[in-house]
Parts: C-alpha cells; sequence; structure tokens
DNA sequence: CGTATTCCCTGCACGC
DNA sequence: TGCGTGCAGGGAATAC
C-alpha cells in the first residue's frame, strides 16, 4: 500500500543506485502490467538508455533516461529494489532491469497490480497532467483548496483519496489526516469552513512527513529496497484501530465504509 | 461534468 | 489441520 512517504521512501534508496547507469536489458513477465503498449515495444526502447534521474510525482515513480521515461506505479504490493545479479529471487519478479554494473533492478509484485510505461521524449505524459498538489513541495491556500472542492458533493474523506485533489494520498494517510485536523470523514467536502480547510491544510503534509520521517508504514508488505521497514505504523492514531481509544479523548475509535474504503475516525473529537 | 460501481490480483486472517 | 470466504485497495474503465 505504498503512497506518498512509502514511494518516496523507494525513490530515494534506489536513486543513487540508479542515477548514470545504462540498462542493458529490460524483461517483462505480464503484458497487462504495460497496457496499451506491450514487453517487445518498451524492452526495445530501454535497451541501451542511460538513466538520468529517478524522480517521484505524487505516487508515481519516474525512470528518466535519455531515450524517453519510464513511468511506474507500485498500486497496492509493487516494490522495487537493485540487487546482484543472478536468478530470480523468486517468483514474484514480474520486470527485470539490467545495468551496466552488474546488478538488476527488480519490479516485485505479487498481486501484479502495479503498473510501467514508456514515454518518448516530449510524448505528454498523460498520467501526470492531471494530478493535484504536491503535499511536501507546495503550499495550498485555504481560497484554492476551497475552489477545488466546490463542486464536490461527496465527503471529505474519500475526496482525499482524489489524486486531482492532492497527489499522494491514500487511504491510510486520509483517516490520520482527518483525525489531526479534527474533522469529521463524513463532511461535505464543499461546505468545509474555512477554518476547518486550513486545518486540513496543515495536517496533510505534517501526516505525510512525520511518516516519511519514520521510513513509511510497513503493514502487510511494503520495505524499503534497502529491507528496511517502515515504523509509522506504530504511530497510528486511528487506522486499523477500530474499538480502540482515541489517543485524544479516550472514547473508542469506529469504523465506517466510504466509498468501498475503510475509514477510522473518532466521533467525538473529529466535527 | 461528477459520482458510483466493477475489475484487476494474491496473500492472509478468520471461522467452521 | 484443512478449506472456503472475504477483505486489503489505487486507479482505470464503465455506466449513469
Amino acid at each position: 500500500m505504498p503512497e506518498l512517504p512509502e514511494v518516496e521512501t523507494v525513490v530515494r534508496v534506489i536513486r543513487p543506485q540508479l542515477t548514470g547507469r545504462r540498462i542493458a536489458c529490460a524483461q517483462f513477465a505480464i503484458a497487462r502490467q504495460l497496457a496499451p503498449q506491450t514487453p517487445p515495444d518498451i524492452a526495445r526502447a530501454l535497451r541501451g538508455s542511460r538513466i538520468r534521474d529517478v524522480t517521484r510525482r505524487g505516487k508515481y515513480i519516474r525512470v528518466e533516461t535519455d531515450r524517453g521515461m519510464l513511468l511506474l506505479h507500485l498500486r497496492m504490493t509493487g516494490r522495487l529494489y537493485v540487487r546482484p545479479e543472478g536468478k530470480p529471487e523468486n517468483v514474484y519478479e514480474r520486470a527485470r532491469f539490467e545495468l551496466d554494473n552488474g546488478r538488476v533492478l527488480v519490479f516485485h509484485d505479487p498481486r501484479t497490480l502495479g503498473t510501467m510505461r514508456f514515454f518518448a521524449p516530449h510524448e505528454p505524459i498523460v498520467p501526470l497532467l492531471k494530478i493535484g498538489w504536491e503535499p511536501l513541495s507546495e503550499r495550498v491556500s485555504a481560497a484554492a483548496l476551497r475552489e477545488k472542492l466546490a463542486r464536490r458533493s461527496q465527503a471529505i474523506k474519500p475526496v482525499l483519496l482524489d489524486q486531482t485533489v492532492w497527489a499522494g494520498i491514500g487511504n491510510i494517510y486520509a483517516s490520520e489526516m482527518l483525525w489531526e485536523a479534527r474533522i469529521d470523514p463524513r463532511a461535505s467536502a464543499a461546505r468545509l469552513s474555512s477554518a476547518r480547510l486550513e486545518r486540513i491544510i496543515e495536517a496533510v503534509p505534517r501526516v505525510l512527513q512525520r511518516a516519511l520521517d519514520r521510513g513509511g508504514t510497513t503493514l502487510r508488505n511494503f520495505a524499503s529496497p534497502d529491507g528496511i521497514p517502515g515504523a509509522y505504523q506504530k504511530e497510528f492514531r486511528v487506522y486499523e484501530r477500530e474499538g480502540e481509544p482515541c489517543r485524544r479523548c479516550g472514547r473508542p475509535l469506529r469504523r465506517i465504509v466510504q466509498a468501498q474504503r475503510s475509514t477510522y475516525f473518532c466521533a467525538t473529537c473529529q466535527r
């Protein structure tokens, strides 16, 4: 379940391992993860390319090469790491990129929900065109947020998951942020007061930065490419804490389902 | 346009 | 112990 802090952690580890390296060979096990492109398409495009940089935008990872950009999304169970050359370590290695230094970049993904696409130079990166603010680097005003939420009839929690508002927020941090901001996840996004919008604007980067400082969250399968698990799950205020006491008021936390996803909150101090 | 629904996929917790 | 069931969920596609 990589969200922004987990994806950023991945990028920080693999970036120095990849920058300047040449991709000697690319192999893909599951064509669907590349659709509408095909394994030979992307393999041909990447063979012999030089990696210039590895960056993040929202939950996307950009592997920028001199031949174009490989855009990766880990979805739920994707992992990226660099390992020594040799046999696949296990059956979940869905893509392998052999480097010019005897190492291999691996896209590891049991559930195969992750995606990979290649963009030629100057080709529009469509998935990134409509994506929203970068929570850790863009300062947002209450007026701008109000405008963005104006025609949204949904509750604020599902709206926080919409990547065209802020990019990088997922289900875990959305609940955590609303607890931090003391806002009811069921509140109508379009009708939030300015004071509440300001609290959200503060909580969004604060929660993500704290999680990033802990190396992200490790629940079932996330680990950074260097194998170090995240520690933010130890600081969950609400996520997966149904029935446990609120750390602010002591009342038992609740779980509800919004837009087919679990939301955790305190009905007493989130208003 | 926005919103709701379905689908993709496998590991794992759970109950019997 | 073994097995079936349902849930985990990001984003695309689809229907309305």
